[in-house]
DNA sequence: CTCCACTTTTGAAGCGCTACAAAAGCTAAC
DNA sequence: GTTAGCTTTTGTAGCGCTTCAAAAGTGGAG
C-alpha cells in the first residue's frame, strides 16, 4: 500500500480512504490512486486489514457432508443471503468426522471469522459451546439451537414422518412398514415418531418397524431382500423409508423378487435427493427446504454478528413438504 | 498473547516459542505457559500470525460445482493429501458462475493463502493468470495446465470416449449413437473424439452423433423421446451418453416407448455419479478417479508452495476406467 | 484581507504476532 | 575462581493495514 501511495503521490492514509471510504476523497485524487492500484497490481491484505480494524467479512460454514446435495442446497441459500450483505462464505467439509469438525471450527476461530455456521454431526457439540463462549457467533443448521444459548434452524422431522405415513394411508395402504436407523439418529427417531402418530390417528392401519444399520442404498438392498423373501401376505403394502437412498435400494431389490412398485407396494422416501427424481421409478419423497434453511440461518447469524441488543437466541422450525411421484401413484386399473 | 505471558510470568517471546518452537523452551516453563493458555482460553490469531511470519498453512479450493459428487471426491482427495503435510483446505463453490469464480479467487488472494486449487468453468481463465502473476501458486484440476505456466491434473477424456465405444462394440452393438452437448464443452468434444476413433477402428460399425443442449436428466428425457419416436430399424443399438444424467433421462423415457435396456439398446453413461449405481437399471459408465485427481493436484501444489527450484510446471493425465453394470449386460437368451 | 466553518489530507499509534539479536543462565574445564 | 561454549529467555523491530487527531486547504461572509 505504501508503494501505491508513493506512486500516486499521496499519503498512506489517503490510499486507505480510497479503499474504505471513497466518498471522503476528492474524485481527481481518487482516480489517481485507483490508477496506481491497477498499474501496480495491488491486492489488499485481508489479514492486516482485519487485524487492524478488528472486523471481518467472512463467515465459516462447517458442513457435515458435502456429498449430500441437501447440505449443498443449504450452503447455497446461506451464500445468497450473506452475499447481499457483503459477507463471503468459506466452506469446510467435516465429512461426518467429529475430529475434523472440531479442527475446522478451531481453524475458523483462529482466522477470526465474523461468525460461523455449522451443520453438525448428530449430537450436541461441546466445541460449539467453547467457541461461542469465546465470543464468535455460531448458528446451527439442521439442528436445534441449544436452548437459549444458540440459534438454530431445523426441519420438523416429526411432521415429515407424519406426512409420509398419511400419504400412504390416503393412497390405500393399510399395513405400513417404517424402515430406517440406527434409531439413535435424531432425525430418524423423529420421523418414526411422526409416522407412529399418523398411524394412531387412523383405525385399521398397522405399523411395523424395522431398524436398519444405516440409511444407505446398501442398507435398502438388505431391506429389500428381507421383504422380498416374505410371503406376499406377510409383506407390507406401504413402505416408509427414512431416506431416499434406502428407498432406492429397497425398490431395486424388491423388483428382483417380483414385487412391483407401486402396484404391489407403495414406497415413499425422504430427503428429495437428486437421485429420487432421476430414478427409473421416480420416488415420492419428503422434501426439506434446504435453500430456505440456509437463508434463515444466515439471517440469524448476521443478526448476531451485528450485535443487535434485541437479539434473542431462537430456533426456527421449518416444515418439510410432500412430493408425489410414481412410487406412490395409484395403479392403473 | 500478552495476557498469557503475564499470567505465566514469562515474556511474550517465550509464549511465541511455546507455540511455534516448543523444543526450545524448558519443559517446566513450557508446561506453565500451556496451563495459562488453557486457563485463559487463548486462541492464537492466525491473521497476525501469518502477517508477521509471511507464511500460511491454508489452501483455497474453488470448485465449479459442489453439487456434483465428482468434485466432492476431488476435494476429499486433496484434503487427505494436504492434511498429511499440515495444510488445511477451505472450499468455495463457484456454482458454475464465472463472476463468483473470480470473486473467490480474489478472496483467497486477499487472504494470502499459501496456494490455490481451481476446478474451473470450461475455458481458460484470465483471472488465474493474474493471480499466478502476482505470485500465488495455482493448480488446475480437471483441466490441463496452461502450457508451461501452470500445473494441472486432468483426465484423458478421449480415452474415456474410446473405452465407452469399444465396450458397446464388444457387446455386439453396430449402430452407435453418441449424444451430448453442447460440443463446445471441452470434455464432451473430447469424449466424442474418442468414440469416433474407436468406431473408425472397427469395420462395419456406424456412429451417429446427436448434439444435445445440455447433459442433464432433462436433456436425456428429450433424447429418449426423439429416439423412442423412431421406427425400430432406425434406432441405434448402442447409446453412448456423455453423462450419467443424460443416460438416466434417456433410459427412463425410452422405457415409456417400450424400448428396453439393455435388451433392445445398450446404454453407457459417463462420470460414475452416485445416481448411476443407484438407479433401477444400474448404468454402465466411465469412472473418473476423482480422489486421485485431488491427491495429485495437491501434491503438485505443495511442490510449488515449497518453492522447489526444480519444480517444472506440468499436466498430469489420468485414465478413466470402465465400470460395467446392467445397462450393457448381454441379454439372457 | 480576515475569520470561521467546512472539507480533505496527513502522520503516527496500534492490531497480535514472529524473528532475531542481545542478554542472561548454566556447565564444565582449566 | 575464571572462562569458554552452551542453552534459554527477553526485548524489540517490523508485517500491512485502519483509525483518528491534527494539520492543511477551501471558500464564503464580513
Amino acid at each position: 500500500m505504501a508503494d501505491v501511495a508513493l506512486h500516486a503521490g499521496v499519503s498512506l492514509g489517503t490510499v486507505s480512504n480510497v479503499l474504505n471510504n471513497p466518498s471522503a476523497v476528492k474524485p481527481a485524487k481518487r482516480e489517481r490512486v485507483l490508477a496506481s492500484i491497477r498499474e501496480l497490481g495491488f491486492v489488499r491484505n485481508q489479514q492486516a486489514r482485519s487485524l487492524a480494524s478488528g472486523r471481518a467479512d467472512t463467515i465459516g460454514f462447517v458442513v457435515v457432508d458435502l456429498a449430500n446435495s441437501f447440505f449443498v442446497d443449504i450452503a447455497r441459500g446461506a451464500e445468497e443471503y450473506t452475499a447481499q450483505h457483503g459477507y463471503k462464505i468459506l466452506l469446510a467439509n467435516s465429512d461426518v468426522d467429529s475430529a475434523r469438525q472440531s479442527t475446522y471450527l478451531e481453524l475458523f476461530e483462529e482466522f477470526r471469522v465474523a461468525g460461523m455456521m455449522l451443520a453438525p454431526l448428530d449430537g450436541p457439540l461441546e466445541s460449539v459451546e467453547v467457541v461461542r463462549g469465546r465470543g464468535t457467533p455460531v448458528v446451527q443448521v439442521n439442528w436445534p439451537g441449544s436452548d437459549g444459548e444458540t440459534c438454530g434452524v431445523e426441519v420438523d422431522e416429526v411432521h415429515g414422518g407424519r406426512l409420509a405415513a398419511e400419504h400412504l394411508i390416503a393412497r390405500g395402504a393399510r399395513r405400513l412398514l417404517f424402515a430406517g436407523g440406527p434409531f439413535d439418529l435424531h432425525a430418524v427417531a423423529q420421523r418414526l415418531e411422526g409416522a407412529r402418530a399418523a398411524v394412531r390417528a387412523h383405525a385399521g392401519v398397522e405399523l411395523e418397524v424395522v431398524e436398519t444399520t444405516r440409511i444407505t442404498v446398501a442398507a435398502g438392498d438388505q431391506l429389500g431382500e428381507q421383504l422380498g423373501g416374505r410371503a406376499a401376505t406377510q409383506r407390507p403394502d406401504g413402505l416408509i423409508a427414512a431416506s431416499d437412498a434406502l428407498a432406492t435400494g429397497a425398490i431395486q431389490r424388491l423388483r428382483s423378487h417380483g414385487v412391483r412398485v407401486p402396484e404391489d407396494m407403495l414406497v415413499i422416501g425422504y430427503d428429495n435427493n437428486h437421485l429420487t427424481a432421476d430414478s427409473i421409478v421416480p420416488i415420492s419423497t419428503i422434501s426439506q427446504p434446504g435453500r430456505e434453511m440456509g437463508q434463515r440461518a444466515a439471517a440469524l447469524l448476521l443478526e448476531e454478528i451485528a450485535g443487535d441488543p434485541e437479539h434473542v437466541h431462537r430456533s426456527v422450525l421449518l416444515r418439510p413438504a410432500l412430493i408425489q411421484r410414481q412410487s406412490t401413484a395409484v395403479p392403473e386399473p
